[in-house]
DNA sequence: TATTGTTATACTCTATAACTATA
DNA sequence: TATAGTTATAGAGTATAACAATA
């Protein structure tokens, strides 16, 4: 029987098994940045996702982060507590509560989001064609 | 002054920007692997981390999971009670207690495994020659 | 009736500090 | 003295289930 050497079937399973590792690699990236400003990881991640003048509903950030919805209860007060987001209410439907950031959680989210954007030493020593390369192919990819 | 179109200043920035989105994205997938199989994320981690026949130091997992070396002693507490992994004495030093997969932490860690490595849709939806593009530059960035 | 967000509960993760046993 | 791992403690994240307000 034949073997096609040249293409594996491969429905992107190497690919996917490299960014893995890079993931695996990177988890604790998030982690050491929230450090830096006293914050969780989830604190972090909700004020990255918060950009100023876009509030999102509470359920929109449950199902972002991946997580129960009464946990956002908990992770949106602590972060109103500091005055980094506010509640406010939704226009129509009253049942919806929407996240927005504050000035001073703006503030912060600039530091937060420079800090995350500093490229990891990998990505620093690829040569310019390969990152123009995979800047095409990701873009491509959302 | 001249600016140079075709190849802006960049250290990097942008394809870890867009590299950061994908990770970003997928930050839920280790949680919803590991609750498939009533784990928590960091325990699978762990156990994904656990090559059969290759134990690792107490010290070394702490290491790598970016994470106090006293959150360890519990993690490894509630996998070894589950019977998962083994704690065994390391050679030379008395003081260093090392990590191994037993045969049934070794099964769970296949399933695991194989669940992660299974591509998302913005992979499976690339080209086959981006697909071995990307392959090759973070083949290339290990 | 179904949905959004909250509360109560129980468990896990996390860092800090103090401890033990080795080195 | 310094290091590897443990214990105690306190705060944060997490899912589940029951609840209030609204749709």
């Amino acid at each position: 029987m034949m073997r096609r050497v040249e293409e594996p079937p491969d429905r992107g399973e190497r690919a996917w098994a490299l960014l893995l590792e890079l993931l695996m690699d990177m988890r604790s990236r998030l982690p050491a940045v929230a450090a830096t400003v006293e914050l969780s990881p989830v604190q972090c991640q909700v004020l990255r996702l918060l950009e100023p003048s876009r509030p999102v509903p509470m359920g929109r950030l449950a199902e972002t982060l991946g997580c129960n919805a009464s946990n956002v209860t908990g992770i949106v007060d602590r972060l109103e507590s500091r005055g980094l987001i506010r509640r406010e209410q939704s226009g129509r439907d009253r049942r919806v509560r929407v996240v927005a950031i504050t000035a001073d959680g703006a503030r912060l989210r600039r530091v937060i989001v420079r800090r995350l954007n500093e490229p990891p030493e990998k990505i620093r020593q690829m040569s310019p064609e390969d990152r123009r390369t995979l800047c095409r192919i990701l873009s491509a990819a959302e």
